[in-house]
RNA sequence: GCCCCCAUGGCGGAAUUGGCAGACGCGCACGCUUCAGGGGCGUGUGACCGCAAGGUCGUAGAGGUUCAACUCCUCUUGGGGGCACCA
């Protein structure tokens, strides 16, 4: 018998949305679900980007989750599992501009059709609960959480060297570049001078690490969180500069995590951006020389920077000492675009007797090299150093601290510091704030303004002398002292002034030059439309912001969204919120590990703090998909000819086989490359399954009972009983765990079963039905009204298992001679150490293996086996 | 360079967490089926020796711990991912 998917899809999905049957309440207690927990679990998977079309990627997340989120559901939860489009970006946007199309037009297009797509999956989307984030509905309260990190002084603007990206024509994210190119377009990134808005997700450094130990996320992707937070511990040191043209003291300071090494500083090296260098303009002899060092330094790309990495270049700034405040001994200082003008102080002294890129350094430019770490002490004499020796040891010819290892050196060192005023211990972080304005048409506008009267208001109330200047820490912590006039953000950022919440959103206008520009403003800046408006705090003349916001702003807060998504007040009302998050099972790629979670995570705690939501971290779980590959074993591309197409898949097989095979074909978080004939194996399987499910009574091939070489009495009754109930209890347990493939193969080993040795029973049909439901909701449905089911089978419980049913009575037990496997046979499972040796010694093939050796001792494992060692 | 992960038949992958290696599926081989082509069913399928019973070898390689190692430890090799002059 065949099942024609055609048929039975369409039917079930009709009947799916006549019935309403996946459309989500926020109430905890519904009738019209499963008996069970009556709990709230919201279930979520990264929703599309409106790329034009789902591919088998999209169906590899979608569709296994799908079967968890129905596993859920029929275990007695409420399941929230939304979906939605993260519709503002980049690619959209080019791909647009490519087809000489309006990137709205292309974009909704593109929604359109993949919506389509997506019904077909048969998922458990609740439509209604759909969110397009660059609906004007959505972006308003995009916008309004950019000004709620605005007004809690999280926002701020900054003129610096941004990554640029000059086929896309804007800044870019420092998560944004890979390798030093751009992750979109794979053009070199060169760094551009432009002012741009920053979120100060450095604040959230230290809980952002912190709270990763909790969370029940692949090891993996919170190493590469705890990665790019980069934390380290050292300290800052003060080095006094003294110069020879002038007689003036400043002050260098440098962060390091090697303090043991400090008897062994030979020079100072700064980077070309370190603010030192103009402050001490005059004392450098050789000033013009250090220029244009820099410049050319300014020149590089990140990918020359690193790419020169192995020759280190530098110029010494001449006139100028340092002095080490261990030794007072007298040390040059250099210039060098080895030393990063973002991490730490911007400074570092240079060992290089410890440190592989000072040794490099110093072998150049021929500086002293210093050895005040030995891997043994007393050591008569320290091997002559060939290179740099970067590990722990002891200390030599470092003054009182002889003879210490570096772990007591580095303690006692630093209170020494302390004690005298020069410096302190310091704790360093890799993550830098988040470049969050985009110089493109297609995102969120930033809703700020910029008004000249209010940035003279600012001013001269004293709260920030510098306009434009570093953020000042008195101000954020001197909450008091803000008039109620301006925000917090306001006063960080004299004259930006924030759009009134009843005037969101900003709309994105629909401009016919929407095309990006070369200088590096956004296109909406020639729409004097947009630009020219009234300053919402003074009412006089003032300019719109033009940037537009980074797409991953807008997919850092959706799952809040997903809770109350028509909501026009707020961005979610609390009771909802509070009824369905945090989110307890998410499920993505693993390509997000560090962007997108870890903003979402930023924005969670930044609300927390604000009592907005009422839990500290958005996703609790967290489980990614792997990737499938083409048949080459190569990434799917186009130009390759390996893609896989969905389409053609559900109209050869079905839904139902194509989703399981997904399970199937892999373990979840490994992909693979795709096998085109693997799917025949789930299609048959399902075909066979519908039959077997439709008969019942024995089929033309299924055995009577007793053929199958067992005893009548069990092969008939008990042992397909016994296996039915192993089997729910593994394909439940296997669910929960994301191994949906030994889930399919258990419930493929139940099938086996039942052609080969039973029939199946009519009271068991129902129950084996349910089993199916996840995996093959489509064909389920089906069956399940066939025999009899008069709602959805997809309304129906969990089976749960019977304990007594699954304990085996008998197990094969195995015979070990010397470890050596040698037998084995059927045992009772309570059986005792003492019956268990008798019963085997006496077995011949035991007995052969025992011939002329001596019995040292048994190892006896109740219900798995026995092991007779003998002497040797 | 640093960090993390992985390595099991021709292929995808199982293995109750130290206890029968290779479940389940693909593929392949042979057979059956009034079956014309990618259908259905049955049997077999890690390698080697053997008609068989059975035996030897076998989880990238080399050592080690253990009565017992795919599983734990050390080293080596190969592959994947992340970070990358982070002081």
């Amino acid at each position: 018998m065949f099942y024609d998917h055609r048929k039975i899809e369409k039917k079930a999905q009709n009947a799916w949305v006549k019935s309403g049957i996946y459309k989500v309440r926020d109430k905890v207690k519904r009738k019209d679900l499963p008996a069970g927990r009556q709990e709230n679990f919201y279930h979520l998977v990264m929703f599309p980007y409106p790329s034009g079309n789902l591919h088998i990627g999209h169906w590899y997340n979608f569709a296994p989750a799908d079967v968890y989120a129905r596993f859920k559901r029929m275990s007695g939860f409420n399941v929230l599992s939304p979906i939605g489009f993260d519709a503002f970006g980049l690619p959209a946007e080019n791909a647009a501009i490519k087809r000489k199309i309006h990137p709205r037009d292309w974009t909704y297009k593109n929604i359109a059709f993949m919506r389509k797509q997506l019904k077909t999956m048969g998922n458990i989307y609740d439509w209604s609960r759909e969110i397009i984030t660059a609906d004007p509905g959505y972006y308003k309260w995009t916008q309004w959480m950019f000004l709620y990190l605005f007004n809690r002084g999280l926002v701020y603007r900054k003129k610096a060297p941004a990554n640029w990206c000059p086929s896309c024509r804007t800044v870019l994210a420092n998560e944004q570049v890979v390798g030093g190119q751009c992750e979109r377009c794979s053009s070199a990134v060169i760094q551009k001078e432009i002012e741009q808005w920053l979120f100060k997700i450095t604040d959230y450094a230290e809980r952002l690490l912190g709270d990763l130990n909790d969370l029940d996320w692949p090891e993996k992707t919170k190493a590469m969180q705890r990665n790019w937070i980069g934390r380290s511990e050292g300290a800052n040191i003060k080095f006094e500069v003294k110069c020879q043209r002038l007689n003036v003291k400043y002050f260098l300071d440098v962060f390091t995590t090697r303090l043991d090494t400090i008897f062994g500083c030979t020079y100072l090296v700064i980077a070309p951006e370190n603010p030192i260098i103009e402050n001490l303009k005059l004392k450098i002899e050789n000033f013009d020389e250090v220029v244009r060092y820099i410049e050319t330094a300014k020149k590089k790309t990140d990918l020359m920077r690193t790419d020169l990495a192995k020759e280190k270049t530098g110029v010494e700034l001449k006139g100028i000492k340092a002095f080490n405040p261990f030794n007072g001994e007298e040390v040059p200082v250099f210039v060098a675009d080895y030393v990063l003008g973002h991490y730490g102080t911007g400074a570092v002294m240079a060992v290089p007797a410890h440190d592989e890129r000072d040794f490099e350094f110093a072998r150049k430019f021929q500086l002293p090299i210093k050895q005040v770490i030995c891997e043994f002490y007393p050591e008569p004499k320290c091997p002559i150093l060939e290179n740099a020796f970067e590990e722990d040891g002891h200390l030599v010819a470092s003054g009182a601290f002889d003879g210490l290892s570096s772990a007591e050196a580095r303690e006692k060192m630093a209170e020494w510091l302390e004690k005298n005023g020069a410096g302190q211990k310091t704790v360093n972080y890799k993550l830098r704030d988040w470049l969050v304005s985009r110089q493109r048409y297609w995102g969120a506008p930033i809703p700020l303004v910029f008004c000249e009267g209010c940035k003279k208001q600012v001013e001269i109330s004293n709260f920030h002398p510098s306009a434009g200047g570093p953020i000042s820490k008195s101000i954020q912590n001197s909450k008091s002292k803000i008039p109620n006039s301006f925000s917090r953000g306001e006063l960080l950022n004299p004259g930006w002034i924030a759009v009134l919440e009843k005037s969101l959103p900003v709309k994105l206008p629909d401009i016919k030059d929407y095309l990006p520009t070369d200088e590096g403003r956004s296109p909406l800046a020639r729409s004097e439309k947009f630009v020219k408006t009234k300053c919402p705090k003074c009412g006089g003349a003032a300019k719109r912001e033009t940037d537009t916001m980074d797409t991953f702003v807008c997919s850092s807060w959706y799952y809040l969204r997903y809770t109350d998504p028509k909501n026009l007040k707020k961005f979610a009302d609390a009771k909802k919120m509070k009824t369905w998050l945090p989110v307890k099972m998410y499920v993505g790629g693993a390509e997000h590990s560090v962007l997108h979670l870890l903003y979402s995570r930023f924005f969670t705690k930044a609300l927390y703090d604000g009592k907005f939501v009422g839990f500290k971290e958005p996703f609790l779980s967290l489980r990614h998909q792997g990737t499938i590959l083409g048949s080459d074993g190569q990434k799917m591309s186009k130009s390759r000819g390996n893609v896989v197409d969905p389409d053609v898949l559900v109209k050869e097989f079905g839904v139902d086989a194509v989703r399981m095979h997904l399970c199937f074909m892999s373990e979840y978080s490994q992909g693979g490359p795709w096998n085109p004939h693997g799917i025949l194996g789930v299609s048959r399987f399902l075909q066979r399954a519908a039959t077997l499910i439709s008969r019942s009574q024995p089929g033309k091939n299924g055995k009577a009972a007793g053929q199958a070489g067992l005893p009548a009495g069990q092969a008939g009754d008990k042992c397909p009983d016994r296996l039915l109930h192993q089997t729910i209890k593994k394909t439940g347990e296997d669910i929960e765990n994301f191994k949906f493939n030994t889930a399919v193969s258990g419930l493929m080993i139940l099938f086996n079963e039942i052609e080969n040795r039973s029939y199946l029973k009519i009271k068991n049909r129902k129950l084996i039905i349910k089993l199916l439901a996840p995996f093959a909701p489509h064909l389920a449905e089906e069956l399940w009204r066939k025999f009899g089911g008069k709602k959805s089978v997809h309304a129906e419980k969990w089976p749960a298992y019977d304990k007594n049913k699954i304990i085996e009575e008998n197990f094969v037990l195995v015979v070990q001679v010397d470890g050596k496997m040698r037998d084995s046979l059927e045992a009772p499972v309570g059986i005792s150490r003492d019956e268990a040796e008798k019963l085997t010694i006496a077995r011949g093939n035991v007995k052969k293996w025992l011939e002329g050796k001596e019995i040292a001792k048994t190892i006896f494992i109740p219900g798995k086996l026995i092991n007779i060692v003998t002497r040797r």
